[in-house]
DNA sequence: CCAATTACTTAAGCTGGTTTAAGAAATTTA
DNA sequence: TAAATTTCTTAAACCAGCTTAAGTAATTGG
């Protein structure tokens, strides 16, 4: 719980017997590596802020293999928000890729809690507002840069988390096959 | 400004007085096609509420092309967030596609309107979780599926739009040429 | 600690989508 | 309403990144 706190004292306050309400209102889960929270077609219903580990979120393309849309490290909230929002089946998979502590928000929890809190509305809105612009980001690169430049900024930018996920999971976030990152990490190698 | 009274009304309730005091927190801009409201490099000092028209976010890619990121039609908002979020240098141009009259809240006026009217921040930040909802969704397209099938589902979804707009914005926003968009059209015409 | 599984590499052939260039159609402006 | 400009089309040559297939390395679990 520590993270969490923390994280949101970083954008609104909080008081002591907020924090208990909180803490009654929310599950600390651990997972280990590989279990799933979320599978397609079940509606999501919690919202998960990764307390400690890595969430991928994910869906099965037409040829049957697994496109990764996004990852959530520490201090990150990550939930399928269209099946969140509307209780609709689920399109993705979020699952873990390393152990993990989570803290779970169910869907008919929140709307009490951020009555109880109202704080947290602030919270989540800025939350929020830094994942919107972090998207418009991804969308830039996705749109505006080659494989190859999108493979070498991000690795530039987070070298250490590349070391913490398998290969194929990078090729897959990036949107390439493993055959072409190996082939590319290969040629930049040289 | 009354689609954006309408619009909150959908997601929280405001008061007469609230509204007042919205209205002299906000500015109503009405701007002509092909004006500009930001330019890259620029900070982005707003945060753009469409009441009537058509905004598009884009940049200007390596080799000089325009490349949309997003439309936003009536009752969307539109901003260069990490710009908006951080007083950064803007990384995208925002330009009016038709004549528009646009809602503006300013940066600096934001925080304090969100204080005097606390049921703002539940609607912005049901607001963004829509639009985060439909980002999450835009990437699985993006990644999911081929450039023919974009443009099926696409035109599929928002025929209407599809008319408002010139080709050569969609062939960019769905991240092709217009010369390929032309070679589909062709196509799939017979 | 060994067998089975999962992850990574290599290389050849292929294809969806780009580039280039030139002309036709539509829209804007005077 | 004609000239200027912007948008759209056509077609051929080209290439970044994919597919396939087969082999090697690293993990996992019994």
């Amino acid at each position: 719980m520590d993270n969490f706190i923390k994280h949101i004292n970083k954008f609104t306050t909080i008081s002591q017997p907020e924090i208990e309400t909180l803490k009654s209102a929310t599950k600390t889960i651990s997972i280990k590596k590989k279990d799933l929270l979320l599978k397609e077609g079940e509606i999501c219903r919690a919202n998960y802020f990764v307390e400690k580990g890595c969430l991928r979120l994910y869906f099965i393309n037409e040829k049957g293999s697994e496109q990764i849309i996004q990852f959530a490290l520490e201090n990150w909230w990550l939930t399928d928000y269209m099946s969140f929002n509307n209780s609709s089946p689920a399109q993705f998979y979020i699952q873990a890729v390393e152990d993990c502590t989570i803290i779970a928000i169910a869907r008919n929890e929140q709307d009490k809690l951020l009555t109880e809190i109202p704080t947290l509305e602030k919270y989540f809105r800025k939350v929020l507002q830094i994942a919107y612009a972090a998207s418009q980001n991804r969308l830039k690169f996705l749109y505006g840069y080659s494989k190859e430049e999108s493979y070498l900024h991000f690795t530039n930018s987070f070298p250490a988390f590349v070391q913490r996920i398998p290969q194929y999971m990078l090729a897959s976030y990036l949107g390439f096959t493993p055959e072409y990152l190996s082939e590319l990490r290969k040629k930049l190698s040289q």
